[in-house]
DNA sequence: CACACTAGGGAAAGCGTTTACCCCTCGGGG
DNA sequence: CCCCGAGGGGTAAACGCTTTCCCTAGTGTG
């Protein structure tokens, strides 16, 4: 006379569990769901045989209620299609499963104002966590949302920020600048002369980070920024932006700084259609180093972040109780491949 | 005096915003979460200023109890740094959205056991729905999941699987078989006469059908498949059982079909890391068409898959009410580019 | 002017858990 | 032999919502 879990007209509750076992509701929760409390050897025995024999799974909602506390993380993203926020999401997943928690997804489509009304909206799961890797902007935009952060917060949220993030806030930060100041260095010592950067729109920090760093260690020691353009953190930007540029003359020996992998992806696709060649004729660089980058030819030369890490980290902020907030930030490396050819 | 939200202590609840408004529980309950009950204009302009001076957001945990039912569905993959599973999990994430659903993902690790103790971890947050979309394989490995599934519908969710299903279980398909036939059969009028096929193990029905579809395009006007080597979905398998292959003779001319692109991408790259040229000297090509095949060199050939939009009728698929089950696969499109050069 | 409705607010009973509290029992020290 | 304390089971009150049901007041009809 076993019911089988999946004749279960709908789900076992943990008072059919205790009905089951003959014990009383406390003494199922006790055993079923972590208490300080002991309970006799005989009484667990019974009151697992009956949760197993009706398939009984804790519903974690009526848990959070009970509790006043969730056990879901939440993450939004810009676009989690894009490789750059895939791995970082798989560091953040992979973390929540060693802690046991749920993680959410939303996706900002980089719209500001979206962002501010996703973060409001998650604001209703009463995550124990947020997690922005959607990119932080300084200036205007950026108003609508402080608020809201400030309000998870006040809910007894907490909310962890990719890059430079207010005192109040959490961050786990990548060392941006350096890296790009290393980047920039390296190419200098490749022999490259005169760069071009493409980067996103200006008040987006990671990109004026980088482009910042960038522009340092390229002309520290005699290298000349052609100019800067403008896009976003789109494949299709890159694209567009190094489109425009290659109209005008763009000497040989020239290379191009995508402001991350994917744009310098979209840079070196329209490099090749507009009949030049990447490598020897002109250079691209990117940043994030995504995986794709050591598959395409030649091989992009950029700045590792270490994404999957990324995420774990950000995952751990928000959840571990203690923090350390002058944590140094994560350090890149560079890496160099057929992209960047050395230039005699 | 109006406290900010931000200075609230801990979340507002609905009780406070009744007590703020001077209306009742139930009233405030009616006239901030949609019920069909009507209540005075005076009434609810009281409530939503109440709501709006505290910052209130339902307690969606709260709501999920009471109600019964949540607004979640989760979504399992087995690698959200995938581009597959991201683009799909992006069109997976827009259908939620649309329909004020939260995605919760869990990542499987391509490990069929982790599969199924997620599927029960999964049920503890009662979720509208799960889609499924790790790869299904037939077998002894699938033993288990069947039972969890069935738990699982038990309880009142809905299971989807993308591509073919048990009757109890809604799915959304592609024509894995027909796309991977139309290939074949382009590669063979491109001039081809030999396939090796790397794909992934027997068992596992995406890959049984692309390589069945393949096979009988390819064949069906004198081509010869010389052998099908087995590895997995991903990029790394796909450059392991190239490398593994070139080893034997690989004679110039012949096409190497990756199951997948990102294993197709993985036999390029083990394809250029051995000396070879892709393309003249061996072709390659893959499906799914995923961002990726458009911006390496040479451009890989495939079979495109419209992995958004499958996301999207996933998602839908799980929280419709009715369905239409009979609905054809989704249908996939040969895309020829320069991995696949015409041989005279 | 009485009567039957109807509209709409409020009280209260859930939803599935957790947990503070009560109380019984048993063991040991005086 | 009594008393005290601890161990541990049970009862019931939360948690923040929804929803049923009750009740009053207002409307329209004959």
């Amino acid at each position: 006379m076993t019911r089988t879990p999946s004749t279960a007209r709908s789900a076992a509750t943990l008072h059919d569990v205790a009905r089951e076992a003959g014990v009383s509701l406390a003494t199922a929760s006790r055993v079923l769901n972590g208490s300080t409390r002991k309970v006799a050897e005989s009484y667990r025995e019974k009151v697992e045989a009956a949760a197993e024999r009706l398939g009984y799974t804790a519903n974690l909602s009526a848990q959070a209620t009970a509790r006043g506390t969730s056990a879901v993380v939440a993450l939004l993203v810009a676009d989690i299609a894009d490789p750059y926020f895939g791995q970082l999401a798989s560091g953040v997943a992979r973390g929540a499963d060693e802690a046991g928690l749920v993680v959410t997804i939303a996706i900002t489509e980089r719209d500001p104002a979206r962002e501010v009304s996703l973060v409001r909206a998650l604001r209703g799961q009463r995550p124990r966590g947020l997690i922005l890797a959607a990119s932080r902007t300084t200036g205007p935009d950026a108003a609508g949302l402080d608020p809201e952060l400030e309000a998870f917060q006040g809910m007894g949220g907490r909310v962890v920020m990719l890059g430079p993030a207010p005192d109040s806030i959490r961050s786990v930060a990548v060392d941006n600048r350096g890296g790009a100041r290393a980047l920039g260095a390296r190419l200098r010592e490749l022999g490259y002369r005169e760069a071009v950067i493409v980067g996103a729109r200006e008040g987006i920090q990671t990109s004026d980070d980088r482009i910042a760093g960038f522009t340092h260690g390229f002309t520290a020691d005699g290298g000349r920024i052609r100019c800067v353009v403008r896009g976003g953190f789109t494949r299709d930007a890159g694209y567009a932006a190094t489109e425009a540029l290659l109209h005008d003359e763009v000497p040989p020996g020239t290379v191009i700084f995508g402001i991350s992998d994917v744009v310098a992806i979209g840079v070196m696709s329209a490099v090749r259609d507009a009949g030049r060649d990447v490598g020897a004729d002109i250079a691209v660089a990117g940043f994030d180093d995504i995986a794709t980058g050591r598959d395409i030819r030649p091989g992009l030369t950029t700045a590792h972040v270490p994404l999957d890490e990324l995420g774990y980290r950000a995952l751990h902020a928000t959840v571990d109780e203690e923090w350390d907030a002058s944590q140094p930030p994560l350090p890149v490396e560079v890496v160099v491949r057929g992209s960047t050819p050395p230039r005699p």
